[in-house]
DNA sequence: GCTAACTTGTGAAGGATTTCACAAGCTCGG
DNA sequence: CCGAGCTTGTGAAATCCTTCACAAGTTAGC
């Protein structure tokens, strides 16, 4: 297949929390100007992200909310479980475990690891705290399929590069650190500061 | 001025922690070839990227560290101090203030809210956790600049409407749900939810 | 002072993404 | 069964962003 944007797939998403809120009201079809309303952006921009997957609406009528939400579930390879580990038993990790959505969008927290003696075999949530010595053993027994990595910004490296040598090919960097990846493992970053410094740009700039 | 990307501003943001790292390494110099090599881009598009606001390199010679950490903080805004207030005294807003360089890098937070009458009158870290109630009165007398709104998903937009109507104009959003903002006030979105939708894509997609 | 070696800054080209605009297809009412 | 009214799906156009390629400016060595 073509690839497909960033933007889009980021799109979707935001397509797809529409549908969920809008079934929730008892919405049973939607239309492109409906999706555009909510996600900020304009009918035929929803119109060409869908297209690209196929023609999932009726011309005249628009989309049914439960077979579109089944598509984007689908697309968005949210029809099966993923197995998540978290990297840094700190704030942020447990921030995102207790998000709404996370268990039940089929993202499953299999195993927590710290590198803090203070930390390892507290209970976290459901889980122990694990030495991240244990990593290595652990993933190759269980197979996870993301690691988010949700530790302070120094020595980032070594221990994306230790995720990376166990096996795990998707990475969620919450670290305000810019790492390397070798090509065939997806990194996304999430970057606070970086956010802060966009809304301190957009505001030094107000008036132009 | 001309019209900034998005990726653009980013992209500085990167820079500068690549200059920080840098100076700290005790490098005095570098090149476009080096902040493209740690930003993950290419060296002309550092040039192109810089090029928007002015030419603050030599030629043959490269950039002067020093000089280009002022002129990008000078360009992002953080030559000066902002007034942040968080909204919601949950983890989130927890660790961003343990954030190092968040403080560092000029923000400084005024206030946390929050409508649990459990948390308010907590201390959390050097700051009382105030009602929601007082935003109003708080803002009109302390002027904040940015206000972080880090609460769980449900009825985050009358929380929007809120801190809008108390005159903030910068909102960072880490509530996975889409808020509406008039015209004038800058939203980022931070969305943990959808990168990892963004992973799932990937990892469901990774043959093609 | 001249040449070689570098690296910036930038128009122009190329590529990617968004927007436009409209034909195609569906429903409903009469 | 037909026409009016909608809304999708999609080529084409427009816009935006990145990459290319090279002139221009700088330093260092001789």
């Amino acid at each position: 297949m073509k690839h497909i944007a960033d933007s889009t797939v980021r799109r979707l998403s935001v397509y797809l929390r529409y549908l969920e809120e809008h079934a929730a009201r008892g919405g049973v079809t939607t239309s492109s100007e409906d999706l555009a309303h909510y996600a900020g952006t304009t009918s035929a921009q929803v119109r060409k992200d869908l297209s690209f997957f196929g023609s999932f609406g009726t011309r005249g009528l628009g989309y049914s909310v439960a077979e579109l939400t089944a598509k984007l579930e689908d697309i968005l390879g949210l029809g099966r479980e993923w197995k998540v580990v978290i990297v840094g038993a700190g704030k942020i990790g447990s921030a995102l475990s207790t998000y709404r959505g996370f268990a039940q969008r089929g993202f499953r927290v299999i195993a927590v690891y710290d590198n803090d003696p203070r930390k390892i075999g507290s209970r976290w949530d459901d889980q122990v705290v694990r030495p991240i010595a244990d990593l290595e053993d652990d993933t190759a027994r269980d197979r996870p399929d993301i690691a988010v990595l949700a530790i302070p910004a120094d020595d980032v490296q070594p221990e994306v590069d230790r995720i990376v040598r166990a096996g795990i090919s998707a990475i969620l960097n919450f670290a305000p650190a810019q790492v390397q990846v070798p090509a065939g493992v997806t990194l996304k970053n999430v970057n606070m500061a970086m956010e802060l410094e966009g809304l301190s740009y957009a505001l030094r700039n107000r008036d132009d």
